[in-house]
RNA sequence: GCGCCCGUGGCUCAACUGGAUAGAGUAUCGGACUUCGGAUCCGACGGUUAUAGGUUCGAAUCCUAUCGGGCGCACCA
């Protein structure tokens, strides 16, 4: 919708607009601060240029007024028009918010090691690239959601090593004397014994096998993550095995040519020459390949098959990191620009004011499997698609547990449960409804049906500024005037029941679009939970 | 010490990326059910946008400095 009108702005005043919506509705459904820009230009004050733009405009089906206040000109969209948009959208439902876009983009986020289960603040970073996952297909975007896998390196062994002693302290009841730094947690006991009864105790005593117990594990491990992911509606289309990629190590090396050298018997990647503070080294003296080795063979790999564009989330403690990879990605020769680094924050937990206990049992962390548990997927994948996801977030369970308009899924999920009832209990049948058309309408009417016509423009807006929030903000404030709307104005029984429905169908339209798109199901009724 | 992120009513967050009177929720106080779900709605209270300068028609947003907080500064991932 506000590409249509910004195209038609751009043939008309033959420039790029800045198209703005006013703060306060009354002035119209959008504005362009053009004059404050041209005045300068062409010597006159911004109230006189926008006065003879706005008159210069004429009469065109798209707008019903355009007008020219205090420098700005505001546009006010005819009946017509946006009848018909709704119209369109309703009988196209998996196109609205469509803009086929093309590119293919490889979206990698979680890569959370495979030694334990996911926990909150990898919730965070899974939440937020599955959000912009769906955002940017439903834009047209043909991504690939990849995860990758730290299954090489000292964690593996480190997995190995502390499940058999977990299944020598837990499942043998043997004496153990526990390293400084191991993996523990409920998982491991489970692991333990699942590795006893499939192996013998042989796999949890003998340190010659401890390897061949990791990798077990390891997948052992994957399935549980997975399983984690999936209940929070996150799926991904293809996993990269770290140990995998070693083979193409010599290949890539010489790719890297000047990128790399040797000194102290190491290898190094020359990572200052774009920017980074030291160089880093890639091989140790011993031969064993460093983590960042790994990355920059799935770098390439990433590279090689051809992206339009390549975007990570990693957490934020990370963010050192960023210079070395795309150093190694403009020794490989590729454009590093293409290679576009998202940051998750830290998340801390409340509940009722006070910090989130980490438990024992989990291992003195946050398991994300305990959060969905308590206050269920939805609340978690909306109350983390809520913040900027480059600041840090902290929020307390207990208000996601509440049924109120404290808590935002319910409050807007209730938005379209209410509509789902009125349409229920009209005698009006859908053809009538959908024959209506959306013209006469107050002035509350109109402001709703504009509201519920810009998912579209959310979509995009949130999509290409990678801020995912502007679709939760969006759909509260889409709830709040529907509760609004419906509190002040009867539907059923009234003259305008039809086509004040087929608003209603339009705003359902834009929620249960909305939500779908955070991975969240709209209810059509709701169910109050049993205390 | 250096680098990155951040500082907005008591609390949790917005503000169309430089635009009109800085908006929501929560908390506190006060109102609205013979009507489609009151799981809702309305009102009041609450702000020098950390501080000080600067840039311009215009700054919460950009620049500089200071203060305060988080994260990083591995041949760990």
């Amino acid at each position: 919708m506000k590409q249509r009108v910004s195209v038609l702005l751009k043939a008309q005043f033959e420039r790029d607009v800045v198209l703005e919506k006013p703060k306060d509705r009354s002035f119209g459904h959008y504005a362009t601060p053009i004059a404050f820009s041209l005045a300068k230009e062409l010597r006159k004050s911004p109230m006189v240029i926008a006065d003879e733009l706005a008159s210069s405009f004429g009469n065109h089906a798209m707008f019903s007024a355009v007008e020219a206040t205090k420098g700005y000109i505001n546009f006010r969209l005819s009946e017509a028009f946006m009848d018909e948009y709704a119209t369109w959208a309703l009988e196209n439902e998996t196109l609205f918010g469509h803009a086929e876009r093309e590119g293919r983009i490889l979206l990698e986020f979680v890569s959370a090691n495979p030694t334990g289960p996911l926990h909150i603040g990898h919730a965070r970073g899974a939440v937020y690239g599955d959000t912009l996952l769906r955002l940017g297909r439903r834009l047209g975007y043909d991504i690939t959601a990849e995860y990758y896998v730290n299954d090489a390196g000292n964690q593996i062994d480190l997995l190995g090593l502390s499940l058999q002693l977990e299944g020598q302290h837990s499942v043998l009841n043997m004496e153990v004397e526990w390293p400084e730094k191991y993996y523990r947690g409920e998982y491991m006991t489970i692991l333990a014994e699942e590795a006893l009864s499939a192996f013998g105790s042989d796999i949890l005593t003998n340190p010659d096998r401890q390897k061949e117990l990791a990798l077990w594990a390891k997948d052992k491990v994957m399935e549980l993550i997975v399983s984690d992911l999936g209940d929070a509606n996150i799926h991904f289309d293809t996993f990269v095995s770290e140990a995998s990629l070693y083979d193409d190590w010599d290949r890539v090396m010489k790719k890297l040519g000047d990128g790399v050298f040797d000194s102290e018997g190491k290898l190094w990647l020359r990572s200052t020459e774009y920017g980074d503070e030291k160089d880093r080294v890639v091989v140790r003296e011993d031969g064993r390949p460093t983590y960042l080795a790994g990355d920059i063979v799935y770098h390439n790999r990433k590279f090689e098959q051809g992206f339009d564009h390549y975007i990570n989330i990693w957490g934020a403690d990370h963010h050192g990191y960023i210079a070395r990879v795309k150093a190694a990605a403009r020794f490989l020769g590729y454009d590093a620009e293409k290679l576009e680094i998202l940051l998750s924050q830290m998340v801390s937990l409340l509940k009722d004011g006070e910090p989130y206990k980490m438990s024992k049992r989990a291992g003195n962390v946050i398991l994300m499997s305990d959060i969905v548990e308590e206050i269920g997927a939805d609340a978690l994948r909306f109350i983390f698609a809520s913040k900027k996801s480059d600041t840090a977030l902290e929020f307390d369970v207990e208000t996601l547990k509440k049924q109120d308009n404290s808590n935002p899924v319910y409050y807007v999920n209730y938005a379209h449960a209410r509509i789902m009832t009125m349409l229920s209990k009209s005698v009006l049948e859908t053809e009538t409804i959908m024959a209506s058309e959306l013209k006469a309408l107050h002035a509350d009417a109109d402001a709703l049906l504009f509201e519920a016509l810009l998912l579209p423009e959310v979509i995009e807006d949130a999509f290409s500024s990678r801020q995912v929030q502007k679709l939760p903000d969006y759909l509260k404030s889409l709830a709040a005037r529907l509760h609004k709307f419906y509190y002040d104005h009867r539907i059923i029984g009234t003259k305008d029941e039809a086509k004040l429905l087929k608003l209603m169908l339009m705003v359902a339209l834009s929620i249960r679009t909305g939500l779908s798109l955070m991975g969240i199901t709209a209810k059509d009724r709701m169910v109050a939970d049993e205390k």
